[in-house]
Parts: C-alpha cells; structure tokens; sequence
DNA sequence: CCATATCTGTAGTGAGCACTACAGATATGG
DNA sequence: CCATATCTGTAGTGCTCACTACAGATATGG
C-alpha cells in the first residue's frame, strides 16, 4: 500500500552534527538554521524526522550516551574502585579536550538554565548525568562487597563526588582549560579514593 | 548648568534583581522583559542606565563578585589550607542551595555556552572564575612558605582542583542537589587537604 | 521663572526565531 | 502504469526578541 519516497539522509550522521552543534552552541544558542546546515537537511525533512527541536536534541543525547556507554563499560570494569575513579576521570580529562569535539561535556554545556518554555532541557541533560552516578555507586557498592575499598566509605557520597568533579572539569573545559589542566585535577581527586581504599 | 531629571530608581536593588533574572534562567534565557518587570523600570531606563544587555550583565556580574568578596576573605583568612579548603566547600555547599537565592552559581549558570552574537559572555563568567582560583593559588603558595601545606604539594593544581569542585557543585545544585547532598561532596574534596597537610 | 539636561512611559521597529503550507519529486503496492 | 504515501525544497508564517523614537515629566543652573 505504497511506501512512500525514503529518506534521503543518514539520520546517525545527521545525528552527530546536531549533536556537535548542541555541544558548542548550548540548547538555546543552537538555532534551527544552523542545525540544518549542519546536519546537511532543510527544516521541514528534521520536523517530520524529530518533532521538533527538543526532539532533536533529546535524540542526539540518546546518541551521546550511546557512544560513550562502551567508554563507561570499561570505566566500571577497573578491578577497584580507586582503578574505576582514574579511568573515569583520566578518561574525562581526555575526552573533553578532545579536538575531535567541542570543548567540555555535551551533558554540562547542553543547558544549565533556560529561558520560560525550555524548562524541560536542563531536567533532561540533568537525568542523564544522573545514570552514570548509579552506575558509578553501584560499582562502589560492589567495590565494598570485594573489599578493595574500606566499609566505612559511603559509596553515593563518593559517586556523587566523581560527579561532580566531572562536570565541573567540563565547566574549565569549555572555558579553556587544556588537557594538562583537567588531568592534574584528575590526579588530584583520585587521591581520596587512595586513602578510601584498603590496599 | 543644568543636571537634569534624577534617576528614580535605586541601581543597586534593580541589578540585585536583574542578578536573580540572570541566575536562574542564564543569560540568553533571560528577556528584557523579565529583566525589567523584575527590575521595576521600563526598557529606555535599562538601557540609559547599563548601555544594553550585556552591559546589564556585566554591571550584575561585578556586584555579585563585590557581595561575594567579603565572603571569600573569610575564606582565604582560615589559618591552614585545609581549612580554606573546608570553608570554602561547606560555604559554596550552602550559598548555593540557600533558598534566598536561585540554585547554583551566577558564574556558572549564567551561561556556559551562548548563541552567534554573545560569544563574549562565556568569557566573562570565566574570567571571573578564575579570579577565585587565583586567589586560592595565592592562598596555598603562602601556606607552603608557612609551612601546613607540604613542600611537594602543587598550589596551582589544588586551586584549579577546588575551583573544579566548587564549579561541579554548581551543576549538582541547579539540577536539583540538595544541601546535604552537596556538604557530602564538600566533605569528601577536602580529604585531598588532610593528605597534603603536614599536620 | 526660564533654559537645559536627563529621566520615564508609551508604543513601536526591524531582525531573527521556531516552525510549516504547499507543490513537486520519488519510492512502493497493486 | 497508476494510486498512494512519504520525503524534499522553496518560501514563507506569526511571534518574540533586543532595542529605540518620541513626547511628556522633573530636576538643576542662572
């Protein structure tokens, strides 16, 4: 019953531009004209693919964290949790001063405050930098069960902690920080979890 | 020879206001209209008085930075790096989760990321980050010379490292983290001080 | 009291925004 | 080959934005 003319784009391509494009420019600062261009697409075709431009970006953060799901695989994998906290943050100092991408964290630059009917956006970055905090205290209750780190240790106090040492590297970042910056904080933090640590 | 009509509104109390508007819906989020209904003035008043809106942030920027400096001298006057340490954490804990003000920090919700035309905002907010961290650096190069800080510890790279915290926190904060929440973090960071004094 | 300089309020202005109507193009199902 | 369903490109739409022209108001200096 006929099927219509296809798509003529690559939605994943098109995905990863609007998403870099989100990533420098924040929610609000992205416009539609500039999305287009990007994504190589003219507005009407990211209307009947997306919705809109909150579709749009929720899409492309579905592609971020997919992409860096494996990253964070390996992160979760170090045999303790002192080994989990360097991955992640070493891994974080690297990625966001990549030159492949914008500077900082798409999660962080997305959109801390919005105008009045954009409400929705830094509750949405705000869930996904709150997945990668239950995984990491989840690794940190393990990590108490196998004993590598001590049974005093609270181990969503110290998720929360890599949390927010994360994103506020991803805030020196997208100011400027260079790689060497964002690893001697690297280095720095990862000492409390020296001292949590049993071995 | 002449002064001319005076100005009917109080400047101050208008950039307290305008300051609020800029806090919690960032710079771009905010509208001239929210500014000056929040303000109590019309738009040729904003604009005779602060040029244009950039200029209203920057004015609302430097008395954010003025209400915060006797509180950062507070800070830096702690008698041990770790005590600036902790006073400076448990500060930023709870003046950004006081419910007189919005969620956060101005410097860091203001606007991480902004549209064609307002590049220069990002760059300012960073700007005056970094005065912070100069002044903690300062802080621990002289807490070297005095002694409670270890020879070997790195001045600049625990100043960046605090500033990272304080700016991680600032997310956690305006997404919603609450005030026990963010003293957890506080209290984990300032372990890497314990490890660095000599005491 | 007058001339002048600055502020205030009303009522816009052009520009840029997210979003879309519509017509032509291109595939499938029969 | 035809009917249909979906995509594409052009060319807008209404709306909101930062910003301002202008006229009336209110102070000072002489």
């Amino acid at each position: 019953m006929a099927m219509g003319r296809p798509r003529e784009f690559d939605a994943d391509a098109a995905l990863d531009q609007a998403m870099e494009v989100f990533w420098r420019h924040g929610y609000e600062g992205a416009t539609i004209a500039q999305l287009t261009e990007a994504m190589g697409i003219n507005p009407p075709s990211l209307y009947a693919a997306f919705g809109n431009k909150e579709g749009l970006l929720k899409a492309a953060l579905d592609r971020y964290t997919a992409k860096r799901a494996a990253w964070m695989e390996g992160v979760l994998s170090a045999p303790s949790a002192r080994d989990v906290a360097e991955r992640m943050l070493m891994g974080t100092a690297d990625s966001q001063t990549d030159p492949d991408n914008p500077p900082g964290c798409l999660l962080v630059q997305g959109g801390l405050a919005c105008g009045t009917g954009s409400e929705n956006v830094p509750f949405e970055l705000a869930a996904r930098r709150a997945l990668t905090e239950d995984q990491l205290r989840e690794r940190f209750v393990r990590a108490k069960q196998e004993g590598d780190l001590k049974q005093t240790a609270d181990a969503a106090a110290l998720a929360r902690y890599l949390s927010a040492v994360s994103a506020g590297m991803g805030v020196m970042a997208s100011s400027g920080a260079d790689r060497e910056a964002l690893r001697q904080v690297a280095n720095v933090s990862v000492k409390v979890f020296e001292e949590q640590s049993t071995t």
